[in-house]
DNA sequence: CCCTGATTCGC
DNA sequence: GCGAATCAGG
């Protein structure tokens, strides 16, 4: 009876795992990740909450989120056989590194991987000079992302190729948003 | 845009 | 019990 691998269902050894890298402080994707097959960023939730873990590195409020209201009815992927709809989505292939754990008040525990690489440094894109644009060069197709100080000759802008949802090239869009937008009603 | 956890609800 | 879908926030 050893040959009993369910990948699918928590066995205690996950479970142990799973508490351990939940209290860890580590995110609910890394842990899926750690985990890795057949285990998503939601399963590793809905068995957190189901063990009524949680709150990790909460020592006061409750948190009173808000509730749906009335949900109309999460249906099940619907799934209609042929799905001929277009992939809008890149499979961006393996994000096995995802960014950094915020580490805010965690130890280090050297029984997990301890490899972590540090972040690339490139805070900004170079742009060689031949490729610099002024304010007077700027098209409707051209990164409109200020780069330099705008009081010294060192201020250019991208003049990458914008896209065409906004003023600015890919790269760019990214730095500019990431945070705000949804929060700014 | 990326991500995080929280919650609901069909299975 | 499980986890995808969805929500709400950062």
């Amino acid at each position: 009876m050893v040959s009993g691998a369910q990948s699918t269902g928590w066995t205690d050894e996950r479970v142990e795992v799973l508490k351990k890298l939940w209290m860890e402080g580590l995110s609910a994707s890394q842990i899926a990740a750690e985990l890795g097959e057949g285990v998503t960023r939601n399963a590793v939730i809905g068995k957190v909450h189901r063990l009524k873990l949680s709150a990790r590195a909460k020592p006061t409020n409750t948190a009173p989120r808000a509730r749906p209201a009335a949900r109309p009815a999460a249906r099940r992927v619907a799934s209609p056989a042929a799905g001929i709809g277009h992939i809008g989505t890149k499979p961006r292939a393996a994000m096995a590194r995802p960014q950094v754990v915020g580490a805010t008040a965690l130890a280090a525990s050297p029984e997990i991987e301890a490899e972590l690489y540090v972040a690339p440094a490139s805070a900004e894109l170079f742009i060689p000079e031949d490729k610099r644009l002024s304010l007077l060069q700027l098209t409707e197709h051209t990164c409109k992302w200020p780069i330099g100080d705008p009081l010294t000759k060192d201020f250019y802008f991208c003049g990458q190729h914008s896209l065409e949802t906004g003023p600015y090239c890919d790269f760019h869009s990214r730095r500019a948003y990431h945070q705000l937008d949804r929060k700014k009603r």
